[in-house]
DNA sequence: GCTCAATATGTGCATATTACACATTGATTC
DNA sequence: GAATCAATGTGTAATATGCACATATTGAGC
């Protein structure tokens, strides 16, 4: 960059825009679709309700965690979290205990059992993706992860 | 390629699978959070509801289109899809009518009010990725464009 | 220390979203 | 043309979610 004139770019392409924002859409659609969360319930071998499913992976992630927290990250109302760590807790897939610093929130962190079901996620997906993805090479996917991630945390900022 | 050898990639760095995997969890959380859309009719000055977007986008893309269409696009029941459509009837935004050639399809097309509807939502949009993309040059853009359009392709063939 | 606003969590109730069972109508197969 | 399949829709129930409100705890200001 150095001393040059850094081009600030206030508007894109509007072909490349629409074509990205197609392929966003797409991709989660497919994401999104009932019957993903079921083909890799089925390749773990693991029975979990869908709704759960995200707020296993975000407390697998960021916990310990309270309900605020993972609601903010998610974007629902924190009494719909709120029902679903119970639920989670209940399944024994995460345990909760009173903050040591704050009383008033329960942090949640994932129970062996929860770890065992994590792990056997990861794993079927990645068993997936490799059948899915015979016709990238690594240094394409690694492009492709580079550019999302950058993309993500621009949305997200 | 010509007569070299093309290696067949049966598995992929572990580490590159799970930094794309969480890149495209961010961006699908991200994409589903509710407040997005908000922001996004709020920038258009038009208000549909929440479930209705996908469904009219899509049919404003693949239409004319029948229920059972959109709903295997989708991946939710069929029943919800014909509930929904006849929400969008009512509200004028999409017109149908029985398929010319096969009358059990009532094929739904976006009516005029749904594409102005539409053309305010790409605009609103466009302007919203103008403002979050400034740092990326079109080729940027357009490479990811082209990875994720392939990644989103494998993934639904 | 005391008061008060802010924060984290949770419950009651209403609504929204979705699916399953079943019915109807039209197409297709043999 | 009888049997079967496909597209759509209705009745009903389960699930997911949000809003109003309540409780417990914290931290700030006095």
């Amino acid at each position: 960059m150095s001393g040059a004139r850094r081009k600030v770019n206030n508007t894109h392409d509007s072909e490349i825009l629409r074509g990205l924002h197609a392929a966003i859409i797409d991709l989660v659609e497919e994401i999104n679709r009932p019957s993903r969360d079921e083909r890799l319930v089925a390749e773990a071998g693991i029975p979990l309700d869908r709704a759960l499913f995200p707020l296993l992976a975000s407390v697998a992630r960021y916990g310990p965690v309270g309900v605020v927290e993972v609601a903010d990250r998610t974007g629902r109302d924190h009494t719909t979290i709120s029902r679903q760590m119970t639920k989670l807790e209940e399944l024994g897939l995460i345990e909760r205990r009173a903050s040591a610093t704050d009383k008033r929130v329960r942090e949640a962190t994932v129970s062996a059992k929860g770890q065992k079901m994590v792990t056997a996620l990861d794993a079927a997906r990645e068993r997936l993706a490799n059948r899915i993805l015979v016709s990238w090479t690594d240094a394409e996917l690694d492009d492709l992860r580079r550019l999302l991630r950058r993309f993500a945390d621009d949305l997200m900022r």
